[in-house]
DNA sequence: GATGAATGAGGCTTCATTCAT
DNA sequence: AATGAATGAAGCCTCATTCAT
C-alpha cells in the first residue's frame, strides 16, 4: 500500500465519518442548533479539517441527506427480497415501529430535516430534502402498483404521510407507543386493501 | 376614552401585534432562523421595545404557540356549532384543505413548530408545543367519541396524524394538490366509519 | 393643609424614600449592578418618576452617599453626648461590631462605595465618596486630639483603617466573627493609648 | 523549534497576555466597568479571539484573580528567603509601601476585587476572591506563629486588615502618603510584638 | 407632577469560515 | 492534507434616559 493510497483511504474514512456524524447530530439537534464543531467532534475530526472535505455547512447538510438516502436504499433493497409487495410494505411498517424510541425523541430523520429546510428558499437544500422524501414515496408507490391497486401514487402519499404524521405526534407527545399503535393500524389498513381483481 | 385607557389600549395593541407577527414569522422562517428584529419589523415595533412586552425570545415563541392555540380554539368553536360530529370532522378537513397553499409552503404551524422545538429539551417549549398539538387531538377524540366509535383516541391520532403527514409531504414536495387529494381521502375515510350501533 | 403643601409633602416623602432605597440597594448590590429600576422598586416609585427627583443615576449615587453621611452624623451626634472621648471611640467600635452581619455580607457602606467609585475619574463621585470617608476620619481625629494624644490624624487613620480592613476581610471571608474579634482588639488598643501627660 | 511548538508558544503567550491585561485593567476599572473589548485591546487581541481562550467574562475575572495570586506567591517566595519572620513581615510592609502610588489610585488589587465580587453571590467568584485574600492571611499567620506569638490568626487579620484599610483610605483620599505613614506605624507595631518567651 | 411606554447605544457571546503553518 | 488559532459579523439582551399623555 503506497503512501497516497493510505492517505486516500484515511481521507475517505474521515469523509465517511463526517457524513455519519452529520446525519446523526443534525437529526438529533436540528440544522440551526448544530455547529460545525458539534459534527467535527462527533466524527473525531479537528474543526479546521472539516473544511477540507466540505466547503460549507450546507454541504454537510447535503451529505447528511444523502446519508439518510443511503440508509433508505439499504432498507428497501433488503425488503425488495421479499416476494410479496404487501409483505414488503408491512415489513417497512415494522421497521418504522422498531425505531419507535428514536422517532419519539427526534422524529423521522428525513421528515424533520425537510421541515426545517423547507423554511429557507435559498441554497436548494429544501429541494434536496424533497428528493429524499420522494425516494420513499416512489418505492411505496411501486409496491402499491405491483399489488395492482389503482391510484398507487395517492396510496403511497397516504402510507408515507401516515408514517410522517405518527412520527411527528410521537415526538411531539414523547410517546413511543403512538408508533406501535398507529403502526398496527397501518398494517391492518394494508391488509384491508384488496388485491388486483382477478 | 380616558388617557390611561388609550395608553393601555395602545400597549395591548402592540402586544397583540407582536404576538401575531411572532406567530406568522416563526411559522414561515422557523424559530432558529427568525431574529427578534424580524418579528419586531413585522410588527412595526422598534427592536429594543420588544423586550418591554416579552422578556426573552422564548417568551415570544410561547406567545406564538398560544396565538396558534387561539386560532384553533376559534375554529373548533365555530365547528362545534354543527350538530353532527362527523360533519364537524369533515369541516375540519375542509378548513385544512382551504389553507393548502400555506401548508404547501410552510407546513402546519403547530406541527412544524413542534418538530423544531422538540430538538431542544431546555426551556420547556417542547412540552408547550406538545400541549397545543394535544388540543387538536382532544377535540378530534371528542368527535369520534360522540360518534360512538371505539378507540376514539386512536382514531384521533390517525386523523391528526394524517393531517400532519399530508402537510409535511405537501410542503416537502411543494405541491398544494397533495392537501386536496389526501383531504378527499380523509373525508371518505370519515364517511366509511360506522356510526354507533343502534 | 393646601394642595400644594400636600403635594410637596408627598414629593419630599418620595424623594426621601428614593434616597433610603438608593443607600440600601447600592450598598447591597454595588453601583454598577444596580439599575434605576431596582432602586425605584425598592422605594415603591414608578421608574419614570425617579427622574423627576434625580436627573441621573449619578445623582442617585450622590444621594446615597449623603444618606450614609447622614447616618454617620446621627451616630456621632449621639456618641458626642458621652463625656469621655475614649468612651466615644469605644462606643463607635461597639456600633461597628453590632452591625457585623451586614458588614460580613456587604462590607462598610461608605468604604465599598468608595472602592467602586474610585475606579472612575469622571463625574467627581469619587471625590464625594472621599468626603464622606473623611467625615469619619475627622470625627475620630477630634476624639484623639481631645485625648491629648500626638499625631491625632495618624491615629484616626489607623482607627478608621482598622475598621475598613476588618469589614473588608469579614465580607471577603464571610465571617462576622472577624468583626467581633478585631473589634475587641481595637478596643484594647484604645485602652492602651496613654492619656495626655498631666 | 518545531512548528507546533511555535504555535503552542504563540497561543500560550496570548493567553498569558490576556491574563496580564485582565489583571491590570480589572484592577484599574473594576469588573463591571470593564468590557471584554477593553481587555482585548490592552492585550492586543481581537475581541472575538478572546473567547478562544476564555469562554466567559467570568473566566477572565478568575484568570485575573489567579494572576494576582501568582504575584503574591512570587513575592512571598522571595520574602521567605529571609531568615527572620519578623523581617519577612516588615519586608512585606515595605513592598506595600513601595507600591503606594498604585494603591492610592486603585486600591489593593485583591481587596478591591473582593469588594466588588462579594456583591454578587452567583458564579462563585466571590468565594474565589476570598481564597486569594486568604493566601495572604495564611502566609502572615505563618510568620506570626514562627515568632511564637499567641493568636497568630488574629494577628494576621490585624496585619492584613491594616493593609486593606490603609489602601482603601489612601485611594479614597488619593493620598499615597497614607501608605507611607501607616506603613511606618505597622512596622513599629511589628517591632513592638514580643518574641516567644525563651 | 406622575407614569407606562419607547428608544438606542452598547455589552456578551456564538459561530461559520479562513489563515498560517 | 492537517490543525490550532483567528476573524468578524451577527444575535440576544440590558438599561439609562426620554417621551407622550
Amino acid at each position: 500500500m503506497t503512501d497516497s493510497t493510505r492517505t486516500r483511504a484515511r481521507g475517505a474514512d474521515k469523509r465517511r465519518r463526517l457524513m455519519a456524524a452529520a446525519a446523526q447530530v443534525l437529526h438529533e439537534q436540528g440544522v440551526e442548533r448544530t455547529t460545525i464543531a458539534d459534527i467535527a467532534e462527533a466524527a473525531g475530526v479537528p474543526v479546521g479539517n472539516v473544511y477540507y472535505y466540505f466547503k460549507t455547512k450546507d454541504e454537510l447538510v447535503l451529505a447528511a441527506l444523502s446519508e439518510h438516502a443511503g440508509h433508505l436504499a439499504e432498507l428497501t433493497a433488503e425488503l425488495d427480497r421479499l416476494p410479496d409487495p404487501r409483505a414488503r410494505l408491512k415489513a417497512m411498517v415494522e421497521a418504522w415501529v422498531s425505531r419507535r424510541d428514536v422517532a419519539a425523541r427526534y422524529g423521522c430523520p428525513t421528515g424533520t430535516l425537510a421541515v426545517e429546510l423547507d423554511k429557507r428558499a435559498e441554497g436548494g437544500l429544501d429541494v434536496e430534502a424533497g428528493r429524499v422524501v420522494r425516494l420513499l414515496l416512489d418505492w411505496s408507490e411501486r409496491q402499491f402498483r405491483e399489488l395492482g391497486l389503482p391510484d398507487a401514487d395517492d396510496l403511497a402519499l397516504t402510507f408515507v404521510g401516515a408514517y410522517q404524521g405518527m412520527s411527528l405526534l410521537a415526538s411531539a407527545l414523547r410517546e413511543p407507543e403512538i408508533m406501535s399503535r398507529q403502526g398496527a393500524r397501518l398494517t391492518r389498513w394494508l391488509d384491508s386493501l384488496g388485491d388486483a381483481p382477478a
